[in-house]
DNA sequence: ACCCTCCTGTCA
DNA sequence: TGACAGGAGGGT
């Protein structure tokens, strides 16, 4: 579930509902997880959470020692999952981890298990190396600079964690439709209008989905499933072969860097 | 640019 | 039975 969107989500609800807990206990269910990091982090007081790139980052401190931090980073990768609940689900098949709090717990649930709880000494090593776009710093010189004079297709450079931060292949189609740039369009390529509406489409499909929670986004919430209502706005992702809304073409699908990519070959050039 | 791997599940 | 799935890292 993890691209921008949805891991602002999970970090924001983590936060409302983990923010001044102890850490009683750590259940490690996955023998792919480190279970001795994890398990050193029994006493420890969640102080903040928060979304860095595409990782949920919980700052912890450690009792009795006021300046002595650790940090637990959550990379959700495809099918990865963390939330806070006052009371196990009924079905905990993938539930790979599991934080006993001293009210409620923290669940990483993960069917594939490709994500990666790790722990750190420091904020340093978790910094992305990309520009997050939802912050100020990014504007259309910056987008420019970091486009710079790449041969790369643009659907694929959008997925690149060292350039921009947070975009996975579903927002990726999503925002390329929302600024009529066609996918394979090489990245240093664009005109100024097409920078432009890449960025203006960048922060508004990405703001839009944040609203709704997110596309793939679930979690509990008072024993009840809540999840992302993003997936009623999606305008070209898993929707080849229906009508586009724009211009009535009908949607393609493609692959590129080994990754579906969804267009309109009618209406985005 | 291509390929593969890590995993487990759903769908045509 | 095979294709494909939110990500990313590796190899060639």
């Amino acid at each position: 579930m993890p691209e921008l969107p949805e891991v602002e989500t999970v970090a924001r609800r983590l936060a409302a509902h983990a923010t001044g807990r102890r850490i009683l206990a750590v259940h490690v269910l996955d023998e792919k997880q480190d279970g001795v990091a994890l398990a050193r982090l029994v006493g420890n007081r969640i102080a903040t959470v928060r979304r860095m790139g595409k990782q949920c980052v919980l700052e912890l401190r450690r009792p009795r020692r006021r300046h002595v931090e650790r940090y637990l980073a959550v990379h959700l990768r495809m099918t990865g999952h963390l939330y806070w609940a006052d009371a196990l689900p009924d079905d905990v098949r993938h539930l790979r981890v599991r934080l006993d709090l001293d009210r409620g717990m923290v669940l990483f649930e993960d069917l594939r298990r490709f994500g990666r709880l790790t722990v750190h000494e420091d904020l340093a090593s978790l910094e992305p190396v990309g520009l997050d776009p939802t912050t100020a710093d990014f504007t259309t010189a910056a987008l420019h600079r970091l486009l710079a004079d790449s041969r790369q297709p643009i659907k694929p450079w959008l997925l690149r964690q060292d350039r921009l931060v947070g975009l996975g292949n579903i927002y990726a189609s999503e925002i390329l439709f929302a600024a009529r740039i066609l996918p394979d369009r090489a990245a240093g390529s664009l005109d100024a209008g097409e920078r432009r509406r890449l960025h203006r489409a960048t922060r508004q499909i990405l703001r839009r989905a944040i609203d709704a929670a997110g596309t793939t986004y679930y979690a509990l919430e008072a024993g009840r499933r809540v999840r992302g209502t993003f997936r009623e706005q999606l305008a070209v992702y898993g929707q080849d072969g229906d009508a586009c809304r724009r211009c009535g073409e009908p949607v393609r699908r493609s692959v590129q860097a080994q990754r579906s990519t969804y267009y309109c070959a009618g209406c985005q050039e």
